[in-house]
DNA sequence: CTCATTACATTACACTTGTAATGGAGGTGG
DNA sequence: CCACCTCCATTACAAGTGTAATGTAATGAG
C-alpha cells in the first residue's frame, strides 16, 4: 500500500453528495445512479465502497453527525465565554443558515422516517442526542437554572422545530434570543 | 343517485390507511399496491378517485390536518379552564400517544421532506402552522406573558421536537410541564 | 327496452430501482 | 514474465414503480 490514507476519502466525498441531494432534494432518497453521478463516480464505484446502499446511507449520516459533533464540542470549548453565548451558538451553529448546515439538517431529518423502523438509525438518533443533550446540560448548569437536563431536553426540542421551520421559512421563522431568555432567567416556583 | 353522502368517505379511507402505513411504516411513502391493500380495494380503484398519486398524498395530509385542527380547536374552545390548562391540552393532543395521533405525526413528518421542494405541501405546512400560532398565541396573550407570539413561536417548535422524540423515544422523553413553567413564568426582564 | 354513466377490476407498459456479474486497467510481489 | 490484488466501468437482471388502457357489472334515465 501506497500510504496510510485519512479513512476513505472516497466514501466521505460520497456521504457529501448523499447530504448536497438530500439537501436541494426531492425529499425522499435519492437513487444510486443519482448519487454516483453527483459525486462524478459510476454506481460500480459506490458497489466497491459501500456493500448495500443502507450501509451507504447509514456511513452518510454518521459522517454528517460526526462533522456536526466536532462543529458543536468546538463551539462550546473555549472558556471566556458566558453560558448564554455559548448556547447561543450552539443553537446557530445547527440551524441551517449556510449549504454545510443545510445538507445536514437535511440528513438529519431524512434519516429520522428511517429511524422509526430501523434500529440502526435509531440508535445514532439516540446517540446524536445524548450529545447535544450532554453540551446543552452542561451549559445550563453553568449558568445555575433549577434543572439543567430538563432545560437540555426543551433546547434541543425546541432547536428541532427551528431547524424545520428556518428549512421550510427562512431564517426569520427563529428567535433564538427570546427562547434563551426563557429558559436562563427562570426561577424556580417556590 | 341514492343519497347524498358525506364528501367522498372512499377517499377519506384511503387517506385514513395512508396514515396507518406511514404510521407503522418503513419512513417512505407507500406504493400504490400497498396503499390499495391497506384500504381493501384495488389499484384502479385509487386510480378512479385521485387522478394521480401526488392527489392522493395531498388529499391525505389535508385529511389528517384537518382533523387533528378539528380536535384542536375543541380542545381549546370551552372557556372554564386557565391558559394552561389548555396549551397543555393541546400539547398533549399533539403528541403521538395514540395511533390515531402516532398517525398524524408521522404523516406530517413525512411530508415535511416534500414541503422542501412542492410548493403545494408547503402551503399545508404554512397553513397549519399559523392555525396552531394563532391558538397557542391566544392562550399566550389570556395568560398574559410578556411576547405572546414569541412565545406561541417557541411552543410550536418545542411540540416539534417533542413529536419527532416522542415517536422514537417514547413518551417518557417529553416533559409538557417543564416547558409551560418556563413560558408561562416569564417575566420581563427590566 | 336502450343508452349512458358510475365505479370499479384487471391487465399491460414503460421506466426506475438496487444489486449481481463480468471485464479490464494498473500497480506489486515473487 | 506472471500471478494477484485493488479499483473501478459496464452490462445485465429481476423486482417494483406509477399510470394508461381496457373490460365489466350495476344502476339510473328516458
Amino acid at each position: 500500500m501506497r500510504e496510510r490514507w485519512m479513512p476513505d476519502a472516497r466514501r466521505t466525498a460520497v456521504a457529501d453528495a448523499v447530504g448536497r441531494l438530500l439537501m436541494r432534494g426531492h425529499g425522499t432518497f435519492p437513487g444510486m445512479r443519482e448519487i454516483a453521478a453527483e459525486a462524478g463516480v459510476t454506481t460500480g464505484a459506490l458497489q466497491h465502497h459501500f456493500s448495500t446502499k443502507d450501509d451507504m446511507l447509514l456511513f452518510a449520516l454518521e459522517h454528517h453527525c460526526r462533522r456536526c459533533a466536532d462543529r458543536l464540542r468546538a463551539r462550546s470549548g473555549t472558556g471566556a465565554r458566558s453560558p448564554r453565548q455559548v448556547l447561543s451558538a450552539i443553537v446557530i451553529e445547527l440551524l441551517p443558515l449556510d449549504e454545510e448546515r443545510a445538507a445536514e439538517t437535511s440528513v438529519a431529518k431524512a434519516f429520522v422516517s428511517r429511524a422509526t423502523t430501523d434500529p440502526g438509525f435509531a440508535a445514532h438518533y439516540r446517540a446524536q442526542r445524548e450529545i447535544l443533550l450532554d453540551l446543552l446540560g452542561r451549559q445550563f448548569e453553568r449558568a445555575g437554572v433549577p434543572d439543567p437536563s430538563a432545560a437540555a431536553t426543551i433546547l434541543s426540542q425546541v432547536i428541532d422545530g427551528m431547524r424545520t421551520d428556518c428549512l421550510l421559512l427562512g431564517p426569520d421563522a427563529v428567535q433564538v434570543d427570546a427562547v434563551l431568555d426563557r429558559l436562563l432567567n427562570h426561577r424556580d416556583t417556590a
